[in-house]
DNA sequence: AATTAGCACTGGGAACCATGGAGTGCCAGG
DNA sequence: CCTGGCACTCCATGGTTCCCAGTGCTAATT
């Protein structure tokens, strides 16, 4: 059904169409590319690509263009990922390099990732809910007020104030911390509510109240909403692209952290390069843009997603050659801090 | 020169155009605006309008437009700020209220600000400088790492990670951060360095070191850097409208944090409502945009700014009625928390 | 002196061809 | 199975026409 020369001109139609924007001719095909035979051969290959869904035309006597089961084709058996050159790489290691803390690490990548993509790059903060405490801190405010401060060991820190505690007696807080970190200082957060269920009972019980409070806000600040922060970069380089869907929509569509989450987190594979491809995103907005995203992480634990969005058209081998680079520069700079 | 029929022709001009965006004549000004003088006489005013710069005709044969010169004088002489409906106060009222801490309530604020004024919202998190230390914690990492926590009376939190500290001693670490306190709580942030500056002399020699450290990297990150932050939102509703320039430049500069953090802060008019009107802004990419902004803060210190950007082609009245409310319900909330 | 009616004029945008060319499908011959 | 040839299709392009909103000017009116 499909031997290896419609794969070929697959291929090229794939290239071309990235490459021009233009539907892509029988004609320009066999020039372009080397396939050893005529135009009248490739327009036959080209039926049968079309009979199959591969390919499809705007309208007749004009050129091909690829549809999203193309895309899909060519990315999972036409093309491989193109690894950046020494220069790229250079340039990846200087830029991000000089982060000094997690904020800038993040800011940075989403920028660079933009910038070598020339499309809107996604970096996704490390997990709270993969990551383990690293400390965690209470400090009277003043009044009836206290601060909690969670610090994980990827460098992220999340704090929460607590009001209506009553009276607050400085030594009650000082055991209170003690006795939280002995708990749980080096617990993945999805193993701390275990480990604090049965704290409230040790307390003293004129502290109970705090120490009830305390936990309430730490857990469901920490473990119930994990709500992941993501950052954007290069949304400028949407206006060069003539979406069929609106601009508006895919503005619109980015803007919504939550469907950015939910899209990256569902890659299938689970360690390497995601490929999603127009409908293959279920978001109305992103139906004609696809997501190439990867987990990134220290050692072989991921911790979190990058991502680049970009038109269906988009020149695949490129962008997953960046991403997943990118996704592997982060991780290093990570561990090593 | 300008007598009060041509002002009033001015405002009708700019008006009719902001809400049709076409070139507006003086037929239809006569129609929609009781003048009380034929179409011939409007046109007589236009001309002299046009000589003094206030309004345009695209080519000749078409209406007038207002040019910046002319906004300017409609937003300083011509309209008042519209105030909000009751159900507007109330939408934003039950919107801000659901947040817990200082991250929501920037996060909604910047995507209400926008909703309410269909145009790009920008929020600046509360400024460091004009904050004041209401703690400072220091906390082991292991190894040779510290982490620095500091949290400011506006409840944003900056933390950093120190390293290279040689041996730590945990005692040493407690004695630091009692001392560090007792200096610097509840200062400004501009009176630290002061504050701060015989405090080594203070420690015993052998803790000299660390206490070194610390205090550069204190000093380092959070008053000589002190990148402030700002979060935008609704840069969808920028796809609704036909720029000048390319959108792909208004875009890019909104992601440069810089310029607008730049454009923000030179608002003239200290305490209430800025406007600036396309070429007003210098940036190069903003030329046919315009920039709402205020200051909000609590009771009179103002802590920072919010704006909104939009094409200079906006109905003023209402997005500054926006503008103005919204940093004043921000200024309570944050009082309230 | 200011306003208005009347009028000729202007220039852009919509509508309407006409044309050219890239591309197709198909067929018959290699 | 491939290829050259050929008739056909339809879009994009550019030119032409026409229309009309809107103008500026002048002369009449208040």
């Amino acid at each position: 059904m499909l031997d290896e020369r419609k794969l070929a001109v697959l291929r090229a139609v794939v290239e071309d169409f990235v490459s021009t924007n233009e539907p892509v001719g029988s004609k320009a095909l066999a020039d372009r590319h080397k396939l050893g035979v005529s135009p009248a051969t490739i327009r036959n290959d080209m039926v049968a690509l079309e009979e199959d869904g591969y390919i499809a035309q705007p309208h007749t006597s004009a050129g091909r263009v690829p549809t999203d089961k193309g895309y899909r084709l060519f990315v999972d058996r036409l093309s491989s990922v193109k690894p950046l050159s020494k220069a790229e790489r250079r340039a990846i290691e200087s830029f991000l390099s000089g982060a000094v803390d997690l904020d800038e690490i993040i800011a940075r990548t989403v920028r660079l990732l933009a910038q070598l993509t020339r499309q809107v790059a996604i970096v996704q903060y490390p997990s709270l809910t993969r990551s383990a405490v690293q400390h965690v801190e209470l400090v009277p405010l003043g009044g009836q007020r206290l601060m909690m401060v969670v610090i994980t060991n990827t460098g992220r820190v999340e704090q929460r104030v607590i009001d209506g505690l009553g009276e607050i007696d400085e030594s009650a807080v000082a055991d209170l911390r003690t006795m939280l970190n002995r708990a749980i200082a080096g617990l993945h957060l999805g193993d701390v509510p275990e480990a604090v269920e049965d704290l409230p009972s040790q307390v003293r019980p004129e502290e109970r109240r705090m120490a009830a409070s305390v936990l309430s806000v730490l857990l469901e600040s920490l473990v119930e909403r994990h709500e992941e922060r993501i950052v954007l970069a290069g949304t400028a380089n949407l206006a060069a692209v003539d979406f069929a869907a609106s601009l508006r929509d895919v503005l619109e569509a980015l803007e919504e952290n939550m469907v950015l989450i939910r899209l990256l987190g569902e890659a299938k594979d689970p360690s390497m390069l995601t490929v999603r491809i127009g409908a293959e995103n279920f978001h109305e907005g992103l139906r004609s843009t696809s997501i190439v995203s990867a987990d990134y992480g220290v050692g072989n634990q991921s911790l979190a997603k990058i991502g680049v969005v970009g038109p269906t058209r988009m020149d695949y081998p490129g962008t997953m050659g960046a991403v997943r680079a990118v996704a592997r520069y982060v991780g290093q700079i990570l561990a090593g801090h």
